[in-house]
DNA sequence: CCTCCTTGTGGAAACGCTTGCTTATGTTTA
DNA sequence: TAAACATAAGCAAGCGTTTCCACAAGGAGG
């Protein structure tokens, strides 16, 4: 039925190992076989089977993407869609082919894992976004087996990761609202598990702390990286007696959720209440009013965890890449959520 | 280094092919065998090698999803995340992976699709989405891999497919309007070359007529799946010296672009135009003002379209699944952006 | 008591490919 | 002219499974 590496050589008059090392461009192939070779290869219509080749190389040229636990909510977030897509676009240009896997529990994910590495049908993995305890790393680390961290580890740091200085970033955020004349600022914070989160947090109170500010504990909300938690916190924040005039908010999709509670309340931003947040992802820039971001670069994040991973890979030719930690640089983008100053009341 | 089934097999005592019977829940395997080599699998840390297994079996478990051409813009669509989503969540039930494909060009995508297929990467493929003429289709009809078409093919009738019924869907979205008191309407369409571009603006012209609306050519403008294209309608429509009170927008993401533009320029939704779109996507709520929009059920569609295609791959086992083509039943969610009836001007 | 089935297991080939070793055929070198 | 080498291609083993066939042991049927 399909044609195998045999047809091809019978036809060809070789043998099989020939076409094999055709194939594999061999050094010590004349010319004229090669030519020869492809021609009937071309005619007969040969494909290399991708199992079988793997079986016995060891490698499948493959990578798997590991999503967060609830995947369900996460993947609506266009940030990892995103990440997605930064990903497949590098990896396919390797000449990788990428699978996605997520599982419903965590013990469902791990069970994914190791059945993709240990029964050899992935190269690799890419992990998006780590929480602070996390039984995968662990197992990926201790087997031995090639992955890269979109984000960081608090518990290892020989580990391969891109990531974002997200204290930097929270930092960047808070002092651009500093500097258009706020002193009331409020923070909105996603899973305190989540290593993003602590780190922005962070970044926003030492840009408080620096410039001599205020940091009310009331001031600081958790939630998830959903739009309903913009919208808790927005109500919250707007019962408050004494409100901020700004927030930093930890991710665009939870800024939908304060826009919106916003406008159902007849608030307007910015000026009631000016607003920026993280990830600038595509629609961040179709809210009404824009929303000012910082971009973090998410596709790229993307393609360059894919890069540093399949460098990593073992292979019979080159030696590993080097690189073990990658920060990619953000940048704010200055939209109409935090384009007003306002009244001093000193 | 790693564990086969013949380490298993030596520790236990038995032969591999008991081993593996144990592991395909073989009848003839006693209890007390199977017990013993089980407990060993697990102490040894046995994981099978999934190439190994496709390389006899001639199956291997999972199915590509093959991303329509200009991936790279498309995949910001919330759209296409949804459906993956959809399709992720019931694969990975099934117990199948799911690999993610895309080109950069219509060759490029043929041969990474004849790659995965004749190269046994994968026992079948979902189409998200389907050109007036598909080369893609082709191959995979001729050479008969299963697959299955999220959309319609115009060119075969046989073929697996998961759709939603568009001229239906428009036909009720621009009814909506109308009853809404609307005789002006405007139809913002997709490429020209898309099925479903076609389908829905067949429903809007099945709608006007049945209602002896005037079909103006001005009212109706092409464009892409991108926000861009909307934002360009709007201008287009809004220069018209007998301008539509009403739109119908064949994407919820265009519709952001029209949305946009409309702010931009002080017209207010909906009472200088009302707009109605398709897909729903999760943040067409999160609009100012929300979109109504038809629900198509994305998720739902992905879900399914997966579920067809994994009973359509043969199996040892079971027969080969019956459905042909499968219509998932949309609904019109009516929110804020066509929440308005036009003064009556005859 | 002998044959025939049933049950549980082992042996070995096969899946399609790669690769180390070997062989055949020139081409240099001493 | 013989020895030494480079080049091109073939042979066969092996990657980790599955599965057909064979076989042993025990029980049932005649």
């Amino acid at each position: 039925m399909t044609v195998t590496i045999k047809d091809v050589a019978k036809r060809a008059g070789v043998s099989p190992s020939t076409v094999s090392r055709v194939l594999s461009g061999h050094p010590r192939i004349s010319v004229e076989t090669s030519r020869k070779v492809k021609v009937i290869m071309e005619e007969m219509g040969y494909h290399p089977n991708i199992m079988a080749k793997s079986l016995v190389s060891k490698t499948t040229n493959s990578i798997c993407i590991i999503l967060p636990k609830p995947a369900e909510e996460l993947f609506s977030n266009l940030f990892f869609m995103e990440l997605i897509r930064g990903i497949v676009t590098q990896a396919s240009r390797s000449g990788y082919d990428v699978l996605i896997s997520s599982g419903a529990t965590e013990k469902e994910e791990l069970a994914a894992v190791s059945r993709l590495l240990k029964g050899r049908r992935v190269d690799g993995a890419i992990l998006l976004y780590s929480r602070k305890d996390d039984a995968v790393i662990d197992f990926l680390k201790t087997n031995g087996y090639p992955f890269v961290l979109v984000g960081r580890s608090d518990k290892y740091d020989d580990i391969l990761s891109v990531d974002t200085d997200n204290l930097m970033a929270a930092y960047d955020a808070t002092n651009h609202l500093i500097s258009m004349g706020h002193t009331r600022i409020g923070f909105v914070s996603g899973p305190p598990n989540l290593i993003v989160s602590r780190d922005r947090l962070e970044g926003y109170r030492k840009a408080m702390e620096h410039h001599g500010l205020e940091l009310k504990s009331d001031w600081i909300v958790e939630g998830e990286f959903l739009q309903e938690s913009g919208y808790r916190a927005m109500s919250f924040f707007m019962n408050l007696p004494s409100r901020p005039t700004a927030l930093v908010v930890v991710d665009d999709i939870v800024s939908f959720g304060v826009l919106r509670g916003l406008s159902e309340l007849n608030y307007s931003v910015p000026a009631d209440l000016a607003l920026v947040s993280f990830n600038n992802i595509p629609l961040s820039e179709l809210s009404t009013p824009p929303i000012s971001s910082i971009d973090i670069g998410i596709y790229h994040l993307g393609y360059t965890a894919s890069q540093i991973l399949i460098q990593a890979i073992p292979k019979q030719s080159k030696e590993p890449g080097l690189t073990r930690r990658l920060i990619i640089p953000h940048r704010l983008i200055v939209r109409e959520s935090s384009m007003f100053s306002p009244v001093r009341s000193e």
